[in-house]
This record gives C-alpha cells, structure tokens and sequence, in this order.
RNA sequence: GACCCUGUCGUCUAACUGGCCAAGGCACCCGACUUUCUAUCGGGUUAUUGCGGGUUCGAAUCCCGCCAGGGUUGCCA
C-alpha cells in the first residue's frame, strides 16, 4: 500500500511556521516514499475561517513548494476536500456511530461520543509507544446543536474516508490521539501510523504564535525577502538533521536523505539568525538572472526603473555577497540606476576633507574619458594608472571614487561600480560629485 | 490540579547497541586582508550533558526521585 499522508489546516489565519513545517515533514515523506501528498481544509468552525486565510495558506504552501497530489486546486477521488462540504459523509459516519450505540444527543441537541474508557496505547513514531489510562473526561461532543462537526470526529472520519496510512502532525495532537483511536475502533477502522513531530518555540522558548517574529509564511518570509528554498532548508533541520556533512542541501538532497525515524522528540526554538543565514547561503547559489527575478519586486517596490536587463542582472550579482535578505538589495544598489542619487552624509564630509580631492577626481575622470576599451579590467587599470600619475596610492583614490560615483562608502569593488554604470555615466557623475563639492566649500 | 512529551555550549544539533580531551553549524569575540562591507580568511570563548541519587571497571547514553519548559484536558483546530 502506498503512503497517503496529508497536511489538514484550518483557514483561521496565515499559514504559520509551525504549519508549513508540518506540510513541509509530510510533503518530504510522501515524495521520498513516492506516496501521496493530500491538502484538506477543515474549515468546519464557519465562525471562525475566512476565505482570505485559506487563500493565503494556498499560497504559503505553492510558494515553499510543497505542492499536493489531491486537493484544493488539484481535486483528486476522495475530495471534495473541504470539510464544509462534506456534511453528508459525517452523518453517514455519525448514523455508524449511533448503530453501534456509542453516540448520545443532549437536551440541546449536541452530540455526544461514549469513549470506550479503556487504556489506549499509541504507537508513535517519533514518541515511542505512549499508553493513555482510561480517561475520565467527559464524553466528547463529536456534533454541535446547529448540525455543524467538531474536529476530531471530522478529522477521523476523513482520515478513513481518504485513506491515510500516516498522520504527521504537530505534538500539540498527541495527549488527543487516543480520543482519535477510540472513534477509528468505534467505526471499525485501523488507525493510521502516527508520528508527532515537535513544535517550534520562540528564542526564549515560549510558545510560538501568530504575532510571534518569524511565525507567518507569508509576513515574515515572502515579504522580508527570503528565498522559498532556504526557508524549506531550514524548516527542514527544526527538529530533524540529516545525515549529511553539509546542511546547505537542495530540495532533491532533503528527500533523498529524509527519515521520519530522525526527528527528534524535543521542541525547537525558531533561529531567525540562522535562518537568515540559510538565505544569504541560497542567494549567493543564484544566477545573475535568477537573481534579478527574485529580487525584481523589492526593486519595484523601492521605485527603481530598470531600464537594462543585462546590465541590472550583473548589478544585483555583484552585491549578493553583502545581503542576506533580498529587501536589502535596494538600498545597496539604488544609484546604480539613476544620477541624482545622494551623498550619504560621511561620504559627502570624506570628499571635501582634503583640497587635492577634486584634483584626484579630476584626474580619473580624464582617465576614464581616454579608455578605449570599457571592461572591469580595463577601468580597474585606468584607476591604477590615475592614481600613480597623481602620485598617490591606488587606496586612496579608490575611496574617492566610490564616494563620488556611488554617493556611498559602501558597495561592490569600485571597478565594477563603474564597468556597471559606463563610461558616459563616471563622467557625469563625477562631475556632479566635483560640483556638489564646490559647492558646499565655498571656502576651498 | 491531572495526564502526556521533552531537558547536551546562547541556539540548532553530533556522539554506533554505555567506553578515546562531549563534535559541528549559527551567533558572539579577536586578528588578518581589502578601495568599502553585514563580505572573505584565520583563530578563539562558551556545556562538571536540568538537579540529586543509583547500577557499572566505566553513563550524555540504563533505573528512581525531583525540578524546569512545552503540550492536552472545548459544543477551537
């Protein structure tokens, strides 16, 4: 029989870490098995789910990758795969139920399911067989008096009806399973294999939740400007590490390598740090082009008009190295396109430090001007050239060229900055740079 | 309160069925390099493996107790 796992979320809000990392332990599995990945929505409290949650939970899901075999979006032969429109097949399970005497209705119409009260073991594959003395809850309400069913009964009546083998779910489930197994008995169903995977804390090991940092997929990934693959990589090693010796490992090395057997049993403490540093790994591996898609909407966003596709792509390229997070880019490459781009304050004070500034400047400008040939190489030789005519070292006219080229002390090397922006454009821009320093040193 | 899970450097984890100075990543600190850096290279600090007992020649690994954190205990999922 092959593996049917699913990842069954209720649309109440965003897709969080915790959620996607359940998705992501089920998705590994049934790829790495060759089993069937299965989204249902259990959107059985009208009360409370929204259609924009499950949208956005969509969303979340497609962009880590983890597409489903049945589903939303996708169907498949056990659907439809939203709760709320599976009414019919509760109470056909509820009429089961009633033939076996072990539901109840109360004055006010609830339903009510009569647990066995024996011990239940569960066979956990992460926990370890774990042993429930006969409860001494009351029995549980499996239907509310408007009709509408409560989660357990519809999560076991699904799990049957879409033929589950596993169900990977978040530890949060496992002092709960036993109530799941007793319906499974009561229905005269084999439960599925269980494995309760451990949750993510916050640093200081609180409970993780909705307005936590680092909590939505949406919010805290896809806008802050981290790769969907390094986002699954490190959701991936919350609580499981592979046998591997790197842990920078694509999607293909993950299923390859993942064993639900691995997962450790003890909760973890969500590392922005470390995920950030997965991202900026993830983003040094892109192409030039590959690059600038991903980055395009945060350029867009901080207005930057592309004009030269080439030559953006080399632009984001060439500071790949200084960011971790594409939101940053912006902000280190804005003046490669445009001319009227600020001085940041302590370049603008280091180019008027010295009077033979403007000479210097001066003098690569007329450098640049006599270049036959523009390369990196060829500008970087101009640079040097300047510099030994001027009679100072290559490192001190380097600084004054950023600044004036750039606006800032930071960046790409100084030759690439102005191979990037072109010939025309070092004239123009050095000039500008000469003229704003004229003109804030009246004195000089 | 009861029940369940867990407890190795700040953090994520290693350490074959008990056996070499408890290993690595991230973070942090220092140094170097460089035209800049949130880059790169090099080096380094941080754990009597929650605490206390016990078993053993030997325990992070096994047993007991305690403590701590998390979870469940809904006509939420």
């Amino acid at each position: 029989m092959t593996p049917r796992v699913r990842f069954a979320p209720s649309p109440t809000g965003d897709l969080h870490v915790g959620g996607a990392r359940t998705a992501l332990f089920n998705w590994l599995f049934a790829r790495k098995t060759g089993g069937t990945f299965i989204l249902r929505v259990e959107d059985t409290d009208g009360a409370r789910n929204t259609e924009e949650a499950q949208r956005g939970i969509v969303r979340g899901l497609r962009w880590l990758g983890l597409d489903w075999d049945e589903g939303p979006e996708v169907g498949g032969p056990h659907g439809p795969y939203f709760q709320s429109q599976r009414k019919d097949i509760y109470d056909a399970y509820l009429a089961k139920l009633e033939a076996a005497g072990r539901v109840y209705t109360e004055e006010n119409g609830a339903v009510r399911f009569k647990f066995s009260r024996t011990a239940i073991t569960v066979h956990d594959l992460v926990c370890g067989d774990v042993t429930f003395a006969p409860t001494e809850e009351p029995d549980m309400t499996v239907r509310r008096p408007d009709g509408s069913y409560i989660f357990h009964f519809v999560n076991v009546v699904d799990d049957i009806e879409m033929r589950m083998t596993h169900v990977f779910r978040g530890e949060d489930h496992l002092s709960n399973t036993w109530k799941h197994i007793d319906l499974f008995h009561a229905l005269g169903a084999t439960p599925p294999t269980y494995a309760h995977i451990p949750l993510i804390l916050n640093p200081d090991g609180s409970k993780m939740s909705k307005r936590d940092a680092g909590s939505a997929i949406e919010h805290s990934y896809i806008h802050e400007g981290f790769l969907p693959d390094a986002v699954f990589n490190y959701l991936a090693m919350l609580g499981w590490t592979p046998r591997a010796e790197k842990e920078v490992l694509s999607r293909e090395e993950l299923v390859r390598l993942f064993d639900l057997a691995e997962i450790h049993s003890a909760n973890a403490r969500f590392d922005m740090q470390k995920c950030q540093w997965f991202n900026a790994q993830f983003l040094r591996a892109l192409s030039p082009e590959a690059l600038l898609a991903a980055v395009r909407p945060f350029l867009d966003n901080a207005g930057i008009t592309i004009a030269d596709e080439a030559m953006a792509a080399a632009v984001v390229f060439s500071v790949k190295e200084k960011v971790s997070l594409l939101k940053e880019i912006p902000a280190w490459v804005h003046y490669f396109f445009r001319e009227d781009y600020p001085f940041e304050a302590d370049v603008a004070a280091k180019l008027k430090a010295k009077p033979e500034n403007a000479a210097l400047l001066a003098a690569a400008s007329a450098a640049f001007a006599a270049q036959a040939s523009w390369t990196e190489e060829t500008v970087h030789a101009a640079i040097e050239a300047a510099a030994k005519e001027a009679g100072v070292k290559t490192g001190a006219l380097m600084p004054l060229l950023r600044a004036a080229l750039s606006g800032q002390s930071r960046g790409p090397g100084v030759s690439t900055i102005a191979h990037l922006v072109g010939q025309a454009s070092c004239q123009r821009r050095i000039q500008r740079a000469l003229d704003a320093m004229a003109a804030e040193s009246p004195a000089a």
